[in-house]
Formats: structure tokens, sequence, C-alpha cells
DNA sequence: AACTCGGGGCA
DNA sequence: TGCCCAGAGTT
């Protein structure tokens, strides 16, 4: 019981962990997310959006969506059929708007049109999984955690900072690898990493400012 | 573990 | 054109 315990690693792993973040620091900016929001709805709304799909994309759909239904309230009340409209650029779009509706509903019946800030409740909401769930967390600042996405799974194994098939294998492996103070920024960081530079067919290792650190990295040079 | 949903972005 | 995208739910 009590507070999960941070297994002790290696120092020599802890010490390449370390240099790894620290350096990833100083090339990555501030925001731990470049999805538009401005409350914890609209943030979860648009977490649920960017499933398989950009961050840009996500961006242009929600703010147009937000100027009409920016609360639990206005967003069940669109239902559906409302919602469609506003994100039928964004892949996946039925499913998403029909998640978006239900979450609303049960936002206003159960939670007092508030997001629950935990983690169970997250996941027990339509069209949330432990990803988004994640995400909201995290950005609220209620628990650190490690989304592990396409992204963050690639460059994690590239970099043996972990090994596990499952995302919450892998989710946990990372938990004890970053250090504390990187952890809030570190899915962050990963994604961004991964998506312009340590890039899933063809990785720019060679403009890579961690690429001396990387053991994966003489598989792509 | 495999499938489905999915239009837009980008090489 | 083909491949990929800040995944989740169902079978």
């Amino acid at each position: 019981m009590g507070k999960p315990v941070r297994k002790r690693l290696p120092a020599k792993e802890a010490a390449r962990a370390l240099e790894i973040f620290e350096r990833l620091a100083a090339f990555m900016p501030e925001p731990k997310t470049e999805l538009a929001f401005y409350s914890p709805f609209t943030l979860l709304v648009a977490v649920v959006l960017s499933a398989q799909a950009t961050d840009k994309s996500v961006n242009k759909a929600t703010e147009k969506l937000y100027a009409r239904a920016d609360t639990p309230e206005k967003m069940a009340a669109l239902g559906a059929e409302g919602i469609t409209p506003f994100i039928q650029s964004i892949g996946l779009y039925r499913n998403k708007a029909k998640n978006v509706a239900a979450l609303s509903r049960i936002l206003l019946e159960q939670y007092g049109g508030q997001v629950p800030l935990e983690r169970a409740a997250l996941q027990a909401l339509p069209g949330v999984g432990r990803k988004t769930a994640s995400v909201v967390l995290n950005e609220l600042d209620i628990e650190p955690a490690i989304a592990v996405d396409t992204h963050v799974f690639r460059v994690a194994h590239r970099l043996k900072l972990s090994s596990g098939r499952v995302p919450d294998a892998v989710e946990a492996e990372l938990m004890a690898v970053v250090p504390p103070a990187f952890l809030a920024k570190a899915h962050h960081w990963l994604i961004l990493h991964g998506r312009y530079t340590c890039l899933a067919r063809r990785p720019k290792c060679e403009v890579c400012p961690i690429a001396d650190l990387c053991p994966s990295r003489d598989l792509f040079v």
C-alpha cells in the first residue's frame, strides 16, 4: 500500500536518462500540449478529438466548435448531429461526435457539469481511454503521467528507456526512468522529438541532439 | 490480437 | 498515390 515505490535504477542508466531529458529540455518549448483549450472541459474534448488526428486539424475544428459550445450543457444540447458539422474535417468524426455528446451528458448527469479529475472516472467516459486520461491529468497538474502513443512508444524504445510491448507497461517503465523534475513535460517532449526528429521511417539522427545517447543510432546511419 | 473508424497533411 | 496521424471500442 501507500505511494508506489520508484524503482531504483542503476546509476549509469539514471545518469543517461537525466542527460537525455536535460538536453531535450534545451531544445523543447515550454507548453505541455499544442492542443488549444481554456477549461478542463474544452481540454478533455480536444484530447478526445485528437485521436489519430493532427493537433492542427483539431485546433482548427475546436476553434469554431467552442464558439458554439464550450460547456457540457451546450455540448449536450448540440448533440452528435450538431457536433458533426464542426468536426467533419477530422477523421473518425462519427465516433467522436457521438462520444463527445454522450460524454457531455454524463458530465451533466453524474458530475454536476464538471470534469472528474480522477483517472478511473475519466476512463469510464466514452471515447476516453488510458492515453486521453493521462494527457488530461498531466496537463491539469492532477497527476504526472506519460501518455504512451505511437511517437512515445517508438522514441522510448529506440532510446532503450523502455522495452514493454503494451502501453501500460511502457508508461510504467517511463515513470520509473524519467527524472522526476521532467515527468510532466516528458510526454510532450517525446511526442515532439518523434514528430520532428526521431521519425518512424527515416529518423534524422544527423541533427538529433541526443543521437550520441541513443543505442539505436547505428541502425539508421 | 485483429479490426474498424476516416478526412486531411505531407512526401 | 500511399502512408501516417497526441486512440478507443468491439469482436
